[in-house]
DNA sequence: GGTCAGGATGAATCAGGAG
DNA sequence: ACTCCTGATTCATCCTGAC
């Protein structure tokens, strides 16, 4: 599992197996057919919500409300909803790789069938996510609660698939604090709502922000993203902003258009696939090299016979020529002596044994960072 | 379908067809069986969530969490899973009332299921609820969203239910705006957690204010409500203090006997007292967040029928289940009454209003600050 | 008596790599 | 598929006990 960038091996993303940063118009179950086995690094569905909508609303002054009552919304059962889930997750499936994740967003009205198809087909749930909208249109008729989210499912190809996380930047991104499961984020309004002649070009587009959040979370530049239910494109164009490729397939011509010219229009971060761009995120520790304390020993950073103690002053142990440590008849490395000094099951050696200098002391993990400073990140 | 409270026109509770405020120890699918039909208004369902924990799960300094590794929650597979669920279901759907309603809660290990078995068994979802917890246990291993909250799902038992539900209420809790499908309540812990001889007496309690938000919202005096997995009977006492009729299911004796001890101990909404450990909680100084009045009557701080008056006694008012007020024949929210009192266009409640507590004089400011820090700024 | 530091804990599908 | 080793990893809240 990547839990972080790793800046220091940055590769350059490899040319993608097949043709990336496109719409592809027509079916999106045959399209996904058509591509390759497991050559893509997550899928993003926004698939239709199966919204009942039986009858016309209107609000409490007279007007009538916009609803979804496209064509793309309609189906006849929950049987037949079912069976459409059933065939786009088993082709998304197909093409993503053995380490891959999908994303899916929806409503009360489809989520939990396409939550338990995902789980039939052998995705691992990894979370559920609520969109917490900031501005969520009211129930007129005062009869239910105020529908004030959507929820996402995040997923990986299976149990032991190595997925990717970044971490740290989701922490970053929340101040410091892990990123929580509920996400506030207003729906997609004024500038960035598309319009054709005045009205709104798709019902249901996504605000960036959500689609920014998922793929700085779960991708790395250069991988791929395919939207089989791309609408006005709001993938493509975040994952244009990040530095990601994408795949879009659309049924329908008029939408196929309007996110071609969104999506033509982006300028994407600068900085390109290199280094130091305004693409990178906070990594943690695990992307610095390993050090073995034996070479602090080595190096002559700690002396052999050096004692060693824990913060509490309450145990103590010393430093052998090998880089292991003795505390009294036991032997061992930092981490076993310090999980058994403590009685369990494993511990931290480096932040855990201290060294007393002038009174002070100082654990080895400011030793360990003294060493790296000395070799270089190499 | 009852969209408010008709506190005017309140029948004396029919005497229940069936034996009500009691714990049938068993299994709750033969236990809803052996009762007629049609004869209850709502069902609450916390089911087993189908938990599949592999690992032990060690807290970043060492200690070892206490997961939930019961009997109850062990199923072979997603299909005994749904088979378990449909039973469940198709019992409590037949001892509704035509009118009556269910509420599930579970999260992502089950709730997709849960829903989609919902639907299939004919029940019409009316919202998708989430549950955001205040105070949830982090991701130690930093590979996830911290998994902050719980779904629940409403459903009355047909598309054409007239199921109940008192949105003047629930807007008078939420301070006169519309109550939103995303609840911020924090989990069980301190004083209202059970505990057997100092360790948890049940790993999922619930906390009462998620009971009592959803009896006030779909439930009025005198109702009877069902839970099949009752276990600490969290159900069983918000129904006592808010004047419903509950019968509790539960297959484990030790459960029966916590939940029964619990709730023989209550005393209904009249003669309450206030809970006094609340009151020492440190007060943090956190302006963001608005606190509707009603959370603090829903999480206990406030009960209902508390008396409150003015700082020079002139004037008092009572506290109502839902957080309005009622002054003689008036009622209204905080600021309306205290407005109404000094016949002025508008008043500050929460500075206006007072409690008395041991010949003391408390603002209900002071409340809400206790409430803030118990929500945190989240 | 009041304050503050430290410990405990909550429905959790919770690591990664070498051998 | 398994074991073993290294070492990365936590937020809000409540309770207890020291001072």
């Amino acid at each position: 599992m990547t839990h972080r960038w790793r800046m220091s091996k940055f590769k350059a993303p490899a040319a993608p197996a097949i043709a990336t940063d496109r719409i592809i118009r027509g079916d999106c179950i045959a399209a996904m057919n058509a591509m390759p086995e497991a050559c893509v690094d997550l899928v993003f569905a926004d698939p239709p919500y199966n919204l009942q909508l039986a009858h016309n609303l209107h609000r409490p002054e007279g007007g009538k409300v916009a609803a979804v009552d496209d064509d793309w919304d309609k189906f006849a059962s929950y049987a037949t909803y079912d069976e459409f889930t059933r065939a786009w997750l088993t082709a998304a499936r197909r093409i993503l790789k053995p380490d891959g994740a999908i994303w899916t967003i929806g409503s009360y009205h489809n989520i939990f069938r396409v939550g338990a198809a995902l789980q039939d087909a052998g995705f691992w749930i990894l979370n559920d996510i609520v969109w917490r909208k900031a501005n969520p249109m009211p129930n007129f008729k005062g009869t239910r609660f105020t529908n004030a989210h959507e929820t996402l499912i995040w997923a990986a190809k299976s149990e032991t698939a190595k997925y990717k996380f970044n971490y740290h930047a989701m922490k970053a991104m929340n101040e410091e604090l892990q990123m929580r499961s509920d996400w506030l984020i207003p729906i997609c309004t004024g500038g960035e709502r598309l319009k054709t002649d005045g009205v709104k070009a798709h019902p249901t587009q996504k605000p960036e922000a959500l689609l920014y959040r998922v793929l700085l979370a779960c991708t790395e530049p250069g991988d791929i993203v395919v939207d089989p239910f791309f609408g006005t494109g709001t993938t493509g164009a975040v994952a244009k902003l990040l530095g990601r490729h994408f795949i879009g397939i659309e049924r329908e011509e008029k939408y196929v258009k309007v996110a071609e010219e969104r999506i033509a229009s982006l300028l994407p971060l600068s900085g390109g696939d290199m280094p130091g761009s305004a693409w990178e995120v906070s990594q943690g520790k695990r992307g610095e090299t390993r050090i073995p304390f034996g070479s602090l020993v080595e190096s002559g950073l700690v002396r052999p016979g050096t004692r060693l103690i824990d913060p509490q002053r309450r145990h103590q142990a010393e430093v052998r020529a090998d880089g292991s440590l003795s505390m009294g008849a036991k032997t061992g490395s930092i981490h076993q002596l310090g999980a058994a000094a403590q009685g369990l099951p494993s511990c931290n050696g480096w932040t855990f044994w201290h060294i007393e200098e002038a009174g002070k002391l100082v654990p080895l993990d400011a030793k360990r960072a003294v060493y790296r400073a000395s070799v270089g990140s190499a």
